[in-house]
DNA sequence: AACGGCTTTGCAACCGGTTGCAAAAATTGT
DNA sequence: ACAATTTTTGCAACCGGTTGCAAAGCCGTT
């Protein structure tokens, strides 16, 4: 089917070693005999066999891109970032689709079996420990949007989940709000679990504040409309931080529904700032989160990695901050 | 690094054909054996190179899945049921971002370089040279979302944009709309121009409503925004036919922004009916595309292709409706 | 012309598997 | 118990490359 090494020596009347060397970055080979190669190879139209080479290289340049969110529109951006991001690096990126599985055990053996050169893990609701699983199967391997941990044992790259919490809290208390609300994704995230302490810890703080908190089902729509039906049958308070820009929207839609207006009667700050966020008919105060450069930075440390693959695990946090549109009322004097 | 099949061997006594054939499904192994084997390899946590078995099977298992769309939010949902899909048969997706390359040259020596099974090209707006560049390299290729031809020269799994063209026109005069606006997506792509086509084709069949059209700039939210501020500028429709839904999104919101009411004031039926089409706040009228249909028949073509790579090229076309939501005012009597 | 040092080249072994083939072992029939 | 048949096994070659090593080629010096 396709043309080897082989041939194209025989065509070029050179061994095979040679035919290699031209191929290979800082192999030593004449002008001469290079040429007759490259012409040899144009000519039979040869192209080298990634796999094969890898067979003894042991590099691959597949990089598992591992992920269970392929429902909140922020990943679509995610994983243009992170392929082009990779592509860039001449690295190739395997996806894996983890979201019915509770197990890495599978993921692990199948990248292990293709040999790929490093993983990332894309997930702000994936255990630690499934990052870990890749990092004990001796995969080098970046969490990316992962629990930032004083002590990680797998190279994670995110945010300061918890300072996320205390600044929404400070945005709502800035903002006048006397009864604020925690309006979670998941409960078993550890994104959520963060930031819901980070905002009851700086709440902690206004005690002339009530405070309350919930969780949605999901970082969905669906999952932020229904919790807030359902927190609008009860008492309720006069903004939320919501788990993320989906789930607020999910919210807001809910309360406007409801007959309520934002953010006269009803405050809400997301998370993300992800494009949705700016659009006319929602523009919503969130907290930005710098995902380009929490994926540059994983890219580079992915590839870092590549070189020095026991290398110390460190935790990169990049700071955030709040992004004012229309969905908090304008500030108390 | 990782074990091999030589070191399960030594351990179990036998030869490394053995080992080998224990794990080919169908080789000719007795009981006792496999189980020296399986013990062995167990013991030393054993799992076959798959790269290294596809150097004489000639088989990867990897599937090129190739797109240009990381920006529409369908696309997340595409993604989502592409790997799955793939990943249920065996096969491994190995994505490709073509978001700014014009030419598919590198992609093509890319994937034939790692060997690639078979290719997916997932795309709307991608033009038909482009599958056919990776079929002209030799690999089994599906376009996905492509445009339908009746003499295809690979193979096309989606819909028939013409006749969509046709079912938007038939819905908008149904309602009773006297000025009906095509609003395309990118001119340049395919969908654009048959869904034109056959827009304008049913619209000669009611030669007292007047027709208009225009493009916007991509397939997204701000574009149809800008599209329809533009629109509004000038003489404009009772009701636009929109390229697809989140361009719909863009242009309503616009609309609204301009004091319009929907669907009082101005109607619209998008295209696709994602998810995000069913939000409260949204409710869009539109067109439903199968996309789970298209995919699953989309694996299924490119893994009936790896048994017969010659297979005579074939269009796959799947039947569109209209879903009524809020979008156009109640039909005339 | 001979010498020493440096570059280029080909040989051959190797990466981790698979597979055709013939020999060995097991099974069947009588 | 033996021959005929079938199943299982190991050898060795191969898939498409890479690479250490020693031999060959090249260069300028003396």
């Amino acid at each position: 089917m396709s043309v080897t090494l082989k041939e194209v020596a025989e065509k070029a009347g050179v061994s095979r070693s040679a035919v290699s060397r031209t191929f290979t970055e800082g192999a030593s080979v004449s002008e001469k005999t290079r040429r007759k190669v490259l012409k040899a190879a144009e000519t039979l139209g040869y192209h080298p066999n990634a796999l094969a080479s890898s067979l003894t290289t042991g590099r691959t340049k597949l990089i598992g891109l591992v992920s269970n969110n392929f429902h909140n529109p922020i990943f679509l951006e995610v994983f243009d970032l992170f392929t082009k991001g990779l592509q860039d690096r001449g690295l190739r990126p395997l996806l894996v689709n983890l979201s019915n599985e509770t197990d890495p055990n599978n993921s692990v053996q199948m990248l292990r079996q293709y040999s790929v050169d490093g993983v990332i893990v894309a997930s702000s609701t994936l255990p630690a420990s499934f990052a870990k699983a890749f990092r004990d199967a001796g995969l080098p391997v970046v969490h990316s949007f992962g629990r930032f941990s004083s002590a990680p044992d797998v190279h994670v790259v995110g945010i300061d989940n918890v300072e996320c919490g205390r600044m929404a809290a400070r945005a709502l208390v800035a903002h006048g709000y006397r009864r604020v609300g925690f309006l979670g994704g998941p409960q078993a995230a550890t994104s959520t679990q963060d930031r819901l302490s980070g905002f009851l810890g700086e709440m902690a703080n206004h005690p002339g504040v009530e405070t309350s908190s919930s969780f949605a089902a999901a970082y969905s729509f669906d999952a932020g409309r229904d919790e807030m039906t359902r927190l609008l049958s009860g008492q309720y308070a006069e903004a939320y931080f919501c788990g993320d820009d989906v789930l607020s929207i999910g919210a807001l839609t809910a309360a406007r529904m409801a007959g309520l207006s934002v953010p006269e009667d009803m405050g809400f700050i997301g998370l993300n700032d992800m494009q949705m966020a700016r659009w006319e008919g929602i523009e919503l105060t969130t907290i930005h989160q710098p995902i380009r450069q929490i994926i540059a930075s994983s890219v580079d440390l992915v590839t870092a990695m590549l070189d020095d693959p026991a290398r110390y695990p460190e935790a990169r946090l990049f700071p955030c901050h709040v992004v004012e549109r229309g969905t908090l009322r304008a500030a108390a004097k």
